[in-house]
DNA sequence: ATAATTAAGTGTAATTATAACACTTATTAA
DNA sequence: TTAATAAGTGTTATAATTACACTTAATTAT
């Protein structure tokens, strides 16, 4: 490479933040982990997760890296949704803020860490009033939610590795806000091959039990390949 | 407001960039506005158009202003894609871009802005290699443009405001890459009620010249607050 | 004037996907 | 043994999608 460089110090500078929206699910709901901002501008009020990006980190790895932190868990999955840069998002200081939403499967969240960070799950039915544009993110990252499950299998990522078609119904129900026929339901499903039956049942839901089920990645990849349109 | 203040001095600043992936429609075909660099690092070399974001100046009115600047047009259909923001994608120095993805009536760009910033449409079907990850910018921003036509009417922000339905056909045509059946096409898109029937022939395209229609962005804003969801 | 050319425009039948709907079964607790 | 409860199952009606071929309006060439 023969090219001169350029230091671009004419131009301005910016603090950038990483924020987080955490989705789980629990008790037939969909749920937000949220915490007490422990630091000013804003200090205990209630607030996404998030954190500044470091000089030497890529912003995917700062975003895994906040997640990481705060859940201790690892291969998440999280997609970025949109980058906030209003200038007076933060009375404090011109940062712009990158936000991520993540689906974790809530059972993997430790109480320690609850603790730890003074996390806190809370309904997306009873969201409180979050700091700066928080809410606004919350807002785009249910929409974008609703749009990704409806054309990918990502809702699995909130669930157990063993669920059962019940649980997974309720899930869709929840991200939806609506009913669903569970004939019609369970056929769909079923019908695109990429569930895996197991012998054992959950016991948990009922008397009679419900037969757990796994999602095959590989099959559905081999069905993308050939072209297979996922859809709920 | 009763809050005290941080300043966030210990954290990291970085410059940002705004990078923009122009589509166009012409003859036929799905286009993208590229140009020569012309600083370094990469001077002449092919990338995208892009321009640093100001101290005073939101992330948005950033990719207004750089669009504006480029093409002398308002009122552009944009959509954030991604932020960009590996530690080595520019060698000159720390820089994470926000790129955004435009449709513009090809049309309404004129030669002279053409000269001015030396702007050439290029066929996405032979795409130059751009600089840093310009590429990985406009492959992302397809994908993304498939699915949102597919499930909203952006199409015609690439299209004259009066248009004809072959045009339209082969519109989708160009940006999914398929052949359509016209008859379904054209009862498909119809049967949504939201194109308008002018009087007027265009009569360039063919010897028996082609009805003219218009978008109405009313009606299919009508329709979505009844629950109507739009597909191709 | 007439014929040839060309893309626009049109309808129907077959197939597939979706939506609506009610009873039986396995298990536990009383 | 019975009562209770959620899981599990099939069919029919309706709607959406796909496949498919000829006619028409206007222009150009003869």
């Amino acid at each position: 490479m023969n090219k001169k460089k350029s230091n671009y110090s004419e131009y301005a500078l910016f603090h950038l933040a990483v924020d987080s929206i955490i989705f789980g699910f629990d008790e037939g709901e969909l749920k937000l982990l949220i915490h007490k901002r422990k630091f000013e501008p804003f200090m205990g009020d209630w607030s996404l997760f998030g954190g500044f990006l470091k000089e030497e980190e890529s912003l995917s790895d700062a975003a895994n890296r906040i997640l990481f932190e705060l859940t201790g868990l690892q291969k998440i999955y999280m997609e970025e949704l949109q980058t906030y840069g209003d200038i007076e998002r933060d009375p404090a200081g011109r940062v712009l803020s990158v936000a991520y939403y993540a689906l974790i499967p809530a059972h993997r969240y430790s109480e320690d860490y609850s603790k730890q960070y003074g996390a806190t799950w809370v309904s997306l039915k009873e969201l409180p009033d979050l700091i700066m544009d928080h809410n606004d993110m919350v807002k785009s990252a249910l929409r974008r939610l609703r749009r990704r499950t409806a054309s990918q299998p990502i809702g699995f990522e909130l669930l157990p590795r063993e669920f059962t078609i019940p649980q997974l119904q309720s899930l869709y129900e929840a991200i939806y806000q609506t009913e669903l026929d569970k004939r019609n339901f369970r056929k769909k499903i079923l019908s695109m091959g990429v569930l895996v039956k197991l012998e054992e049942k959950d016991m948990s839901g009922s008397r009679k039990g419900a037969f757990l089920y796994r999602f095959d990645k590989r099959k559905y990849e081999r069905l993308i390949e050939k072209g297979y349109n996922f859809t709920i």
